[in-house]
DNA sequence: AAAGATTTGTGCAATTATTCACAAAATAGC
DNA sequence: GCTATTTTGTGAATAATTGCACAAATCTTT
């Protein structure tokens, strides 16, 4: 029972920190947990973990806590992650290879069904169970025939435009981008970057102030 | 000239993000940005850039804007990204060559002076300049004799904590952890967690919402 | 040199997010 | 069945963030 009112995004961002840790604690023999544990695990407060799912439903009980495996798989249910995802990658150098050899991905729903390259030399090449690198010109026809959902970039920077490009005229619902590059888009389209080095900017600043 | 009141996060945050496009804006032979075209280029509010920078000090002249290169070393002097920072990297499996192998780390000062391996099969392999795995049991003494300032880790969720540890015996500022998995750690070291898995959470959520 | 046009820096109001604090609901002990 | 204890869900208070709006500073034009 979703109320229809506007969710934060860092309500959403925390849901889905909630995830990891209690699937540790169920994993660990946990069956109920309360939201001060909860929050403890996740450092943040135990009311901001109330009201976060409060957004979504009562999944607790009074004077008891949360059920683990029914709270997982309400969570599961509110990131749309309770499903599985039919991701495409671009580009299978070094990044993309480690990415369509993580487990975690899979573990958590999103499946890599295609993967492509500008590459001679990497194209044929089996990537992972049942995965075969393509030629980037297939990719606007193998994106529709398997109705992929999700692109990933993980080609060069002068590629990525391009590709991201035929993903969305094969009508992609969304882009992953890991090219350090931006990329203009399609109203329609979600794109998402991911750039290690602002982490590391981070730390940089903090250490910085630390050891100044 | 940095007033000493709290700067919040989200701020540094953004202030990395703007490096980025304004380093684009250069190369494209942009001299002068005001503070409209630059928050255009990073999708946020004018007054927000302007009030971002001027936590830091005055960096832009009224009827103006801001100088480019100045800027652009303004910003990297804040973010204490213009100085080399000294990383070393434990797993050298996919993801962890793919790290070191990333060009985009070196622009940004980040050098990868030392890596560490458990696998005898990677060990003594060069996989970068000047960049030869040693044996995790040397991880102590060189990250001292190296002095690192950094230590990424990139090994398996099982062996994270561990390496992580030695890390910090030997005095280590901070963790970038890649491994998936909640690291302990003493009060003095900062530990920042990637985890590409929350992104595709993001956009799960998003995309469920649009094609519901 | 004055008027008009720009664009910064920032006080302040509006909005958004976090945390407190407590009633309501459930359980446990007696 | 009553009391004490626990823990949720949430209204209200507090805190943080954002963005407007405008004075101050600079440049441009005439």
């Amino acid at each position: 029972m979703i109320k229809d009112i506007k969710i934060p995004d860092v309500t959403i961002e925390r849901v889905a920190l909630y995830l990891r840790p209690l699937e540790n604690f169920e994993k660990n023999g946990g069956h109920v947990i309360s939201s001060d544990k909860l929050a403890e695990l996740c450092n943040v407060n135990p009311a901001q973990v109330r009201k976060d799912l409060s957004f979504f439903g009562e999944f607790g009980v009074r004077g008891v806590g949360y059920q683990v495996t029914e709270l997982l798989s309400e969570i599961k249910k509110i990131l749309a992650s309770d499903r599985e995802w039919r991701l495409g990658i671009a580009g299978l150098d070094d990044i993309g290879m480690a990415l369509v050899q993580h487990k975690n991905f899979l573990n958590r729903g999103y499946k890599f069904v295609a993967a492509f390259d500008f590459n001679p030399r990497n194209i044929g090449k089996r990537v992972a169970m049942d995965l075969v690198v393509q030629p980037v010109s297939r990719l606007k026809e193998i994106t529709m025939d398997m109705s992929l959902e999700i692109g990933v970039i993980a080609t060069t920077p002068s590629e990525a435009q391009k590709t991201a490009d035929m993903f969305f005229e094969a009508g992609i619902l969304a882009v992953l981008n890991f090219s350090s590059t931006h990329l203009r888009k399609p109203e329609c389209c979600l794109v998402q970057n991911v750039d290690f080095t602002f982490s590391l900017d981070h730390l940089a600043y903090q250490l910085n102030k630390k050891i100044r």
